[in-house]
DNA sequence: TTTACTGCAAAATTTTTGCATTAAC
DNA sequence: GTTAATGCAAAAATTTTGCAGTAAA
């Protein structure tokens, strides 16, 4: 018998690994703030924004600093393992994120519901618009705003 | 001979008009302000942001406030004459809107150069994804950031 | 023991709000 | 005359920064 591992144990190593290479790789200090935040973030819905966090992290942590939640979530973005979003509400936040892929967008105007999705050819229609006019894409951003099917009901 | 008019004079006169009659019908008033910083907004960058425009006001009207501005465009917004962006870069700008016109952007990393595109195909597949979904799109927003062109160079 | 990290509070930014005064209707 | 709009300054809200003390390496 093949055995197989839940794909959210398994993301949640890879991360937390990949995370841990960068701090050293930096020459950076690995910390148990540092840690905490990783793991609440990682155990967290895949859209939190930073007050979200501060707050469930300060449930368990009541000496965590904000200061700290914000400079820990640029480093994470800028290890690869999340990306900052802005849904244009005023709240930044950071989705998880994996290497090599991209997703857009449904965001549900009435109850935030976050659905994300990935169409290759849009994608593809892009790089064709880029090169029209002779634009190299560095990334994209793909939001579509609307009522969702629960709320539509 | 027929005679044409540029296009630039139609549009500013048609959004006058139209803000005009937001105004009124609204129940609210025409100031000297509205006037003022409409006339700025209409002949400016059609990506100005809410700093830019207020600093340009106020080369030629030293007495007109911040708060003034804010109202002023979030009317031109509720308006349709005006549509509120963020590019991301913590700048909150505006750019003209068009009934029934909608428009995508390709942002230049380096330089900041916005360029304006529409693409049908896209739109559809946009609507397809979301109907899978079972959502009703209210409104999208796609941003394609890279090297433009000029840079790349 | 050296260097980076944390937490706090202060500062910087951006946007909103309260209110007395002014201007439009 | 009423009612809404303005301008200012104060308040919110969000993010960044300086710094003394603390904890990794």
């Amino acid at each position: 018998m093949k055995i197989t591992f839940k794909k959210g144990g398994g993301v949640k190593h890879t991360k937390t690994n990949k995370f841990r290479q960068f701090i050293a790789q930096k020459g950076l200090k690995s910390t148990r703030q540092r840690d905490i935040i990783l793991d609440c973030f990682l155990s967290s819905s895949r859209h939190i924004s930073i007050e979200e966090l501060y707050l469930k992290l300060r449930t368990k942590n009541p000496n965590i600093g904000y200061a700290t939640v914000y400079r820990t979530l640029k480093l994470f973005a800028e290890s690869g393992i999340a990306r900052e979003i802005q849904f244009g509400d005023g709240q930044t936040r950071y989705e998880h994120a994996n290497e090599g892929e991209h997703h857009d967008h449904l965001v549900c105007t009435r109850c935030g519901t976050i659905i994300e999705f990935e169409n290759e050819t849009i994608e593809q229609l892009q790089q064709d618009v880029a090169a029209a006019h002779g634009f190299q894409i560095e990334n994209h951003k793909l939001e579509l705003y609307g009522v969702c099917a629960k709320c539509k009901a």
